[in-house]
DNA sequence: CTGTTAGCGCCTTCAG
DNA sequence: CTGAAGGCGCTAACAG
């Protein structure tokens, strides 16, 4: 339907080769080689005049068939209506788009099958490289994936049985921190809610939770660690358990934001007479609403967006290195993991005009 | 590098036509004509065992190329990290992939300028239709698109200047409903707070809101509407004058959740002494944690999933209208305008176990 | 029922 | 510096 480009090259009286080499010259990526062939300069201005008049937009379908190479990525998360994958995604898609590149998003709707489903049908589409927060406990199909040469990158979660590059955050330190500053409250009874240990992430925060404990010379109390579950009910749930002990604890670490809203909500629920004074959590996730939380005191917020500018920016390099043939044989890099630091706030400095920092994921990295 | 269909042909010893044929009845849309042409039994079989032995990927590049057709949807919001949009996203997600076609999602960063560069940079990709939530004013820019013969559907704006079919919420009776609720409590001094004029959603919630005021024999007051912006710093400056000012209104209605996050935050940074008695506010849109803001008593909850599902069918119908052929001449169909329905609740009854409406986005439209 | 053929729009040697 | 020609992988007539 459109113009093609041989209807730019009779405009112009050349030839559709020349077309194609004044278009490799503008078209976007004008860091990749940097040597191309030379076209005279008013053949040039010709073609460029063609181009505007006849409004030609080169088809990338086309272009991707003789290249193998669709300038797009695939980015995949558990689900989409989730706010941290959002800002990951964002992040991302401004790397990808100050190279000309395409995100390509779906859902696994947190279900192993559906993920491979996904993948497969974004392989089809011959995508140049794939970001992925996986599902499932163990990565092999994505390592597979990765040795039959695709540029993979997995952000947020790390799976097991692969070597693949990986961004996350400092999980394990972030709850570190989380249960120091609850230790320097003087609680001493801390309680660990939430984690599906399944997940990296949640292993790892559990991990700072005990680190911190141990630092403080406390013997972990098993009964207070409260494992299972990632989404608003399981918080409800743990927290009712746990409002129900004729000992509960003093203070809780929340393993992510949606565990932390059901704590809160539940504690909304069931007036917690049972727990002697104000109850206290520190969470792991901050938003713009986690200031309104009645029991946060502190948040731990990770960087999002910049979790995704970094994984963006590894997935081009990744593609460039396989383009230009370079990359250790087989691409079997050794995996390389970024870990960035996540911020310790106190709930009640968060979102205030005065510390700037009114917009969740407003923060990038480097 | 992959087998391609002519591996697959002499593994089965056919052609690559016969091929092409059996691929075509097991590939996705067995919806489509429903007649497909005719290929023997055992020939069939005889191709579907060399497709899985060389475990054929069937190359849609390719067959986009052939075909006029890459089964690529193009979806673009202002912004992905925002809740309402990705539960839209998942919706529309949902509706997709039930028909074998591929999300492209990009975000026009609240920019008319970025908007329309996305938009060249998915057409060049071969979309078959695109879903967008516009930015500016006015859509000639759509207009022109939909002209040219893509398939487009305008979901929760609708934009000047245009005649696209679009789906959104019943914003004026969300409103009309939301201040209905406080004349009801008694409530007379009642403001509107934030809203873009430029965008339909705001100028209709603002209109439900005047309707509700006229019914109650109330005649509004000029300054207790607080025109302009839709983010969380607007809704922190309204609510700022407004505490300053002698005679504060006795409710408020926050236009979306974003400003009703922003007056609440206010409400927390100056002690409200000014206010009388306590705060209340009526907002549109529901999340999860709603519940916790201190001075919000009603919410008008939308459909935001079922928004997606309905834009996805709606664009799904576009596009298989335009293959076949039939459709108006033109593509200039008169423009359906859909609105779903919003649900008002009281706050102190969201997300409780009891009403089952612990998940934003759980509920579907039909 | 099945094979042959001719491109879809573009890029890329290889000659000129 | 530029043009001609072949083909990326697939599908859609048109013959058999």
């Amino acid at each position: 339907m459109g113009t093609t480009i041989r209807d730019v090259a009779s405009e112009a009286g050349v030839s559709t080769a020349t077309v194609s080499r004044v278009l490799a010259k503008f078209s976007g990526d004008s860091l990749d080689g940097g040597s191309f062939l030379p076209v005279a300069e008013k053949t040039q201005l010709r073609v460029l005049d063609a181009v505007s008049r006849l409004d030609y937009r080169i088809n990338y379908t086309a272009r991707g068939l003789k290249t193998q190479s669709t300038m797009m990525v695939a980015v995949i998360f558990p689900e989409l209506a989730n706010d941290f994958f959002m800002n990951v995604a964002e992040g991302i898609e401004q790397e990808l788009n100050s190279r000309a590149y395409t995100m390509l998003m779906a859902s696994s709707l947190n279900s192993i099958e559906e993920e491979k489903k996904r993948i497969a049908m974004l392989a089809e589409r011959m995508v140049d490289g794939m970001i992925i927060t996986p599902t499932g406990t163990r990565g092999d199909h994505l390592q597979a994936l990765a040795d039959q040469g695709l540029p993979l990158v997995m952000v947020d979660r790390i799976v097991e049985g692969t070597n693949l590059d990986a961004v996350t955050s400092d999980n394990e330190g972030g709850t570190f921190q989380l249960t120091r500053a609850l230790l320097a409250d003087g609680f001493r009874r801390i309680a660990f809610v939430g984690g599906e240990i399944t997940l990296s992430s949640a292993r790892e925060r559990l991990s700072g939770f005990g680190r911190a404990l141990a630092e403080a010379g406390i013997k972990p109390d098993p009964s207070l660690i409260c494992l299972g579950g990632m989404e608003i009910e399981d918080g409800y749930e743990h927290m009712r358990r746990l409002l129900q002990r004729p000992e509960a604890p003093e203070a809780m670490v929340a393993v992510n934001l949606l565990v932390h809203l059901g704590m809160e909500r539940c504690l909304l629920d069931f007036n917690p007479d049972g727990m002697g004074k104000e109850p206290v959590i520190a969470g792991f996730d901050e938003s713009w609403f986690t200031t309104f939380l009645p029991a946060c005191r502190y948040t731990a917020a990770q960087d999002a967006v910049g979790m995704g500018r970094c994984a963006g920016r590894r997935i081009i390099e990744k593609i460039r290195e396989k383009k230009s043939g370079n990359g250790s044989p087989e691409g079997k890099t050794g995996e390389t993991i970024i870990r960035l630091p996540v911020a310790i706030n106190r709930s009640d400095k968060i979102n205030t005009k005065q510390n700037n920092n009114l917009y969740y994921g407003g923060k990038t990295w480097q």
